[in-house]
Parts: C-alpha cells; sequence; structure tokens
RNA sequence: GUGGUUUUAGCUCAGCUGGUUAGAGCACCUGAUUGUGGUUCAGGGGGUCGUGGGUUCGAGUCCCAUAUUCCACCCCA
C-alpha cells in the first residue's frame, strides 16, 4: 500500500461549496474595482529572485519561497567554489564552502547557485516591476487590479496560510490624495455589500516621522513605529517598556503617549499643535484631514473610517497614507485588508519619481471572517443544478436526455441520473445530497401523457405539467 | 526562526495507573417499501490507532525521532 497523500503544510484543497463561496467574495471585488475604472492584469507566480529579494525587509526574504534551478544545479555551485580555491589570491571569506566540500556548505553564500526563481510574496512588487517594463504602452494614472495567488514560507496559524489569495487595487503615476479616497470607498462598498463588519484605520506615515522627530530624532521613525504598533495587542505598558528597552526617557516616552492619543473633533488641531516643529509631520497631518473631511462630506453610506496614530504597518515601501481593515466582529483579529502610498517603488526598477497607491484584500481571512460569522448566502450551494431528471427503465433514459436538452436551451441548470437504478429513491436521494431543488420524474405513464411529474424537493408537493409548462415554472421560482 | 499542542472508522470524538478479538454517534450499504427522498425500525461493511525506531512477557496507552494540525511569539492578508 502507498503511503497516505498529504498537502504542503499550509495549502489547502477547496470542496465544490467553499470554491462557490470564494468566487462571491471575488466576483462582490471585482465588481467594486470595475465600478471605480481599475482595469485586470495577471502577472505569472514566480518572478526573478532578483526581483522579489530586499523589498520586504529582512524578515521578508526568510519567507520568500525559493524554486530550485533546473539542471545539475550544483555542478556550478562546485565549479566555482573549486576554481576560488585554486586561486590563492582569492577573498574566501563569502564561499559557499571554504573546505570546497558539500557537507560543509553555507545555505546563504549557496543560494544564488541553487534557486534564481522565487513565487511571488505579494503582488505589489510584481506591478512594480510590471509598470517599469511596460511603461510606453501604459497610460497614467494607471488604475489596476490583480487577484491571484501568493505565498509566504511562515509558520501557519488561525488566518495565516502559506498560499492565500491578495486582491489588490492601485493607482501609479499620480499623487492625488483623491485616490486614496477612491481606495477607502472601495473598501468600503466591497465590506457593506459582504456584510461583513470593518473598521478602516487610517495613519500616514509622514505624521509617524513628525512624531519620531520632535520626540527624539527622525531616525528612531522605525523603532517608533515598530513599538507603537503593537498598541492593541500588548496594551501602553508593553509599549512603554519596549521603548525604554530602545533607549527613550520617560519623558520622550510621555510625550508620544500624548500625541499618539489625540482623537475626535479636535485631534487635527491639537496634532498640528504638537507636531509644529516637523514640517513633513504637519504635511502628513493636513493629507489625514483632507482625506477625512472629503469623505464625511460625500453622500455615501457611511464609512467606518477612523484615524489611529498608532498604525505603523511593516512594510517598508510605504511613504504616505498607510490602510489597515480589520473585522470589527468575530474571532479573526488579524487585518483582512491593508495597503499605503509608495513614492519610490518603481525606483528600485529604474523609473523614479512616480509615486503609487494601493490597497489589499485578504480573500482567505475575508472567507474566515464571513464562515465565522454565518454570513454567506444559503444560495450559494456545492451545485448550482435546479432539475434532477429520473427515470425508471431504458425508455424513460431517452425521454429524460430529451427533456434535458431542451431545458438546457431554457437555461436551466439540468442533470439526468446517469444509471438506470430500479429504485427511485436513490436517485432523489442524490438530489437531496446536492441540494437539488426540483426533480421531474419519468415513467412509462409520463411518457404516454407527455407530462412528467415535477417534483419540488424543498416542499414535498408534486403534479403533472408538461415540458413547456416545467420550464416556465422553473424560471418563474426565483429559489 | 522560538515555544506549546494535536493526530484512533469517511466525519466528530471516547479509550481510566500499559493487559485477551479497539468503541460510540453521525455518515455509508442492504432490507421492511421491486414508481417517490429528507422520519422510523432491523441488519451489515469499514480502523496495520500519523510514520519510523525503542522499552516491555505484552504498547492506542511509556520513551526517542520525524511529519502533520492548531495556538502563541516574530511578522503579516
Amino acid at each position: 500500500m502507498s503511503h497516505k497523500p498529504t498537502l504542503p503544510k499550509g495549502t489547502r484543497d477547496f470542496n465544490a461549496l467553499q470554491v462557490q463561496r470564494r468566487k462571491y467574495i471575488l466576483q462582490t471585488i471585482e465588481l467594486v474595482f470595475k465600478k471605480y475604472g481599475f482595469m485586470p492584469i495577471e502577472t505569472p507566480a514566480m518572478e526573478n529572485l532578483s526581483t522579489l529579494e530586499g523589498k520586504y525587509g529582512e524578515e521578508g526574504d526568510q519567507l520568500l519561497f525559493r524554486i530550485l534551478n533546473s539542471g545539475d544545479y550544483l555542478k556550478e555551485l562546485k565549479d566555482y567554489t573549486d576554481r576560488m580555491l585554486a586561486d590563492e589570491s582569492m577573498d574566501r571569506t563569502f564561499l559557499p564552502s571554504i573546505s570546497g566540500k558539500l557537507k560543509d556548505l553555507d545555505a546563504k553564500a549557496s543560494i544564488k547557485f541553487l534557486a534564481e526563481k522565487g513565487l511571488r510574496y505579494d503582488l505589489t512588487v510584481p506591478f512594480a516591476r510590471y509598470v517599469v517594463m511596460n511603461r510606453n504602452e501604459i497610460t497614467f494614472p494607471f488604475r489596476r487590479y490583480q487577484m491571484q495567488p501568493v505565498w509566504r514560507a511562515d509558520r501557519p496559524q488561525k488566518g495565516r496560510y502559506r498560499e492565500f489569495w491578495q486582491c489588490d487595487a492601485d493607482v501609479i503615476g499620480s499623487n492625488s490624495l483623491l485616490n486614496e479616497i477612491d481606495l477607502i470607498l472601495i473598501y468600503a462598498e466591497v465590506f457593506t455589500a459582504l456584510a461583513v463588519p470593518y473598521e478602516i484605520k487610517l495613519n500616514n506615515r509622514k505624521v509617524l516621522t513628525g512624531i519620531a522627530e520632535v520626540v527624539k530624532g527622525k531616525d528612531q521613525m522605525n523603532a517608533i513605529a515598530l513599538s507603537i504598533d503593537k498598541l492593541d495587542k500588548v496594551g501602553d505598558e508593553g509599549v512603554r517598556n519596549e521603548l525604554s528597552k530602545y533607549g527613550f526617557t520617560q519623558n520622550e516616552i510621555q510625550l508620544l503617549f500624548e500625541i499618539i492619543q489625540s482623537k475626535g473633533e479636535q485631534q487635527f488641531d491639537e496634532l498640528k499643535i504638537k507636531l509644529k516643529d516637523s514640517a513633513e509631520g504637519l504635511k502628513g497631518i493636513e493629507e489625514l484631514e483632507h482625506i477625512i473631511h472629503t469623505i464625511a462630506a460625500l453622500p455615501n453610506k457611511p464609512v467606518n473610517l477612523s484615524t489611529c496614530f498608532s498604525l505603523a504597518r511593516g512594510l517598508t515601501y510605504y511613504t504616505g497614507a498607510i490602510f489597515e481593515v480589520v473585522a470589527t466582529a468575530g474571532s479573526i483579529k488579524s487585518s483582512i485588508g491593508g495597503g499605503g502610498r509608495y513614492d519610490n517603488l518603481t525606483g528600485i526598477f529604474g523609473l523614479p519619481d512616480v509615486s503609487g497607491v494601493g490597497i489589499s484584500f485578504g480573500l482567505d481571512r475575508i472567507y474566515d471572517v464571513m464562515e465565522d460569522l454565518s454570513l454567506f448566502p444559503d444560495s450559494l450551494q456545492a451545485s448550482t443544478t435546479r432539475i434532477l431528471c429520473c427515470y425508471f427503465d431504458k425508455s424513460g433514459q431517452a425521454y429524460a436526455i430529451n427533456a434535458a436538452a431542451q431545458m438546457r436551451q431554457a437555461g436551466i441548470a439540468t442533470e439526468v441520473y446517469p444509471d438506470v437504478v430500479k429504485k427511485i429513491g436513490k436517485q432523489l436521494d442524490y438530489a437531496n445530497a446536492l441540494n437539488i431543488p426540483f426533480a421531474v420524474i419519468i415513467g412509462e405513464n409520463e411518457i404516454k401523457s407527455g407530462k412528467p411529474v415535477l417534483k419540488n424537493l424543498t416542499a414535498g408537493t408534486q403534479q403533472e405539467l408538461s415540458l413547456a409548462d416545467i420550464i416556465t415554472h422553473i424560471q418563474s421560482h426565483l429559489v
């Protein structure tokens, strides 16, 4: 006997019902993306490692899935090592193996010989690469959306998978805050349509820089960001402890907390006074204020948007607005969406001074939230068949495939039970198991009269009708 | 990457300090009902106890390794 097959850690199969539900989320998002004028693109699952590495910080690099080179990937490595060892004048510090033996290989120094491709880690960096490569064909400002799987070699846990889908919308080639506003409205519209209770948290990297500048110094931005981002999780005390470990004095920490705890109507005025010595901080405040006030004045449905001055986000490339969306009910505490403005992502690939801003929906986490809160419509079923044709013998089968052809022509999803079985109960069992709402029963009498029995499997009622009447009956029936 | 946890029938789980042929509910199959399912009743099939070693007269139960699940940290959708 062969061993039981298994899946790679952190990956999942999806059954028919799960796929229907995932598509329901995807279609909802896509519809909104299109409504706001975004165009679809797709990029390969794999990118060159040179495209991916160094874009997500040190931690990010470790989480990249690397693809083994084809062919004799060890030969090049060995040849290189031998060549370097033969040349006495060469610096051996960074050799894959000082001894020249395979067992002494250093993983870090060897990797470039073994892998030159990797699975994409997100959709933003491949998008930046796409923009640079296609800059002459693209009409700027470019609004694109992209819904594809990404891979991270993280340890799986609740709401965290190694293969998951992101749904991104980005605008590149425009500095206007109108883009930030559009993206926030998209978040609100999608989560409202899905009935997911949500909150969009908004901050600005410039404000964080300003805070750092006022509290201790611009270069402390990362230390501050890293600590205060955990405020929700570890509380005031946790953040204070971490900051004093970084060498912040009690006065500095006190000042920091006074700044980030500004809330309510006066928050912007308060911050403008507190950050008056930081030009960049003031710019950030103005941006936030503009976004919040503009959205508040729109005739849209209410948008659950609030500023959160402790929001930092890890991805290193953000420079302006940063977004994060959380579900406000249920057991999924991690974010279901995130994004922000990046002023120079394409610069790394040789196209400087092009600003972009984007958001991402985490399909798998949205799914988990919706399942947790029972938000999927009952109309989503594994099978979309409306009618199962049941019969007793060969002549009934012949009648059934003909009837099915007519019903399908009328646009009704129809199945014919494929095998002649003695018991019609078995056929009805099949329909029940798949939640097929109607059965058409074809026997000797029905063939003679031309009026098969239409059975409503939900209600348990049945009546003899002509095929034409069956079709109008089903078409008028919404569920 | 660090720490903990889980794994027994298709599914959810029980199995007390190691002791003869490993259990339950649900699901499945057959029949009561050879033209009517979702209710009931009777019967039936199905597990080398995640994998590989070890301790023992004897291991689902104890030890080691490994995989896997879930959870926390780090980080993130």
